[in-house]
DNA sequence: AGAGGGCCATAAGC
DNA sequence: AGCTTATGGCCCTC
């Protein structure tokens, strides 16, 4: 195990699966998964709507929802492979999950923008555990204190890579102060999918809060 | 010196 | 009201 720490940041890395059992669950997760299409593969930021740069999609426990850039989507049923690698990492963290965000970025284009993982429907003392498959990239997380050029302070960023069947395990509060990016890396040109379980608190969903916004009247105060 | 990469601005909408 | 998160452009390094 390697430990990474800096201020508010607490990370556990691993190698989980040897090599051969990285390629064959990668090979499984190839045929089984299924990735959004269409207007759920889109995103929109400053009023503009994009292709998000990777594949995604939800699995999970009937019923749960996770929301992702103000869009929320329905777990789709575990498939066998994904229980398997769920259960392996359960093992090995002690925790459950009950939620997993698989991201497949077919080359070193395909990527991920800086962003904190939506804590509203997480469960905020679970651990966020991610497996990775496939390509070795690049992971780099920046303070939220160091971000902008009125940023208040200089923190370097924390840079490691991602292997082939490795496990990174996110602590509280690291989502907090962090944000994290998979950044573009031109040279690589072999898929990697990564998968992110989390442990999802309940299900928030708009017509939820509709109700509460109609029948409590103005949105004036929170509770 | 051309390519890669880091970081910032964006000013719309949930 | 404040945060989002992809893109393009600018700038730096090798």
């Amino acid at each position: 195990w390697q430990k990474i720490e800096a201020e508010g940041l607490d990370c556990d890395y691993a190698q989980l699966f040897s090599k051969e059992e990285a390629d064959n669950l990668f090979q499984k997760l190839e045929e089984e998964l299924v990735y959004a299409t269409g207007e759920e593969a889109t995103v929109q930021v400053f009023g503009k709507v994009y292709s998000i740069p990777r594949k995604q999609a939800t699995y999970g426990d009937a019923g749960l929802t996770y929301t992702y850039s103000g869009i929320t989507r329905m777990a789709c049923p575990w498939t066998p492979t994904l229980e398997d690698i769920r259960d392996a990492v359960t093992r090995t963290t002690g925790q459950t999950f009950n939620f997993v965000v698989v991201n497949r970025y077919k080359d070193g284009l395909d990527h991920m923008g800086e962003h904190r993982d939506d804590e509203r429907e997480l469960d905020p003392l679970c651990p966020i555990a991610s497996v990775s498959l496939g390509a070795a990239r690049d992971f780099v997380f920046r303070h939220r204190d160091a971000r902008g050029k009125m940023s208040g302070r200089r923190m370097e960023p924390v840079k490691l890579e991602l292997a082939h069947g490795s496990f990174l395990l996110m602590n509280p509060p690291t989502n907090t102060f962090w944000y994290h990016s998979l950044p573009v890396r031109k040279r690589i040109s072999r898929p990697r999918i990564n998968l992110t379980f989390r442990r999802v608190q309940r299900c928030l969903d708009r017509s939820t809060m509709a109700v509460h916004s109609d029948r409590y009247g103005e949105p004036a105060s929170q509770s």
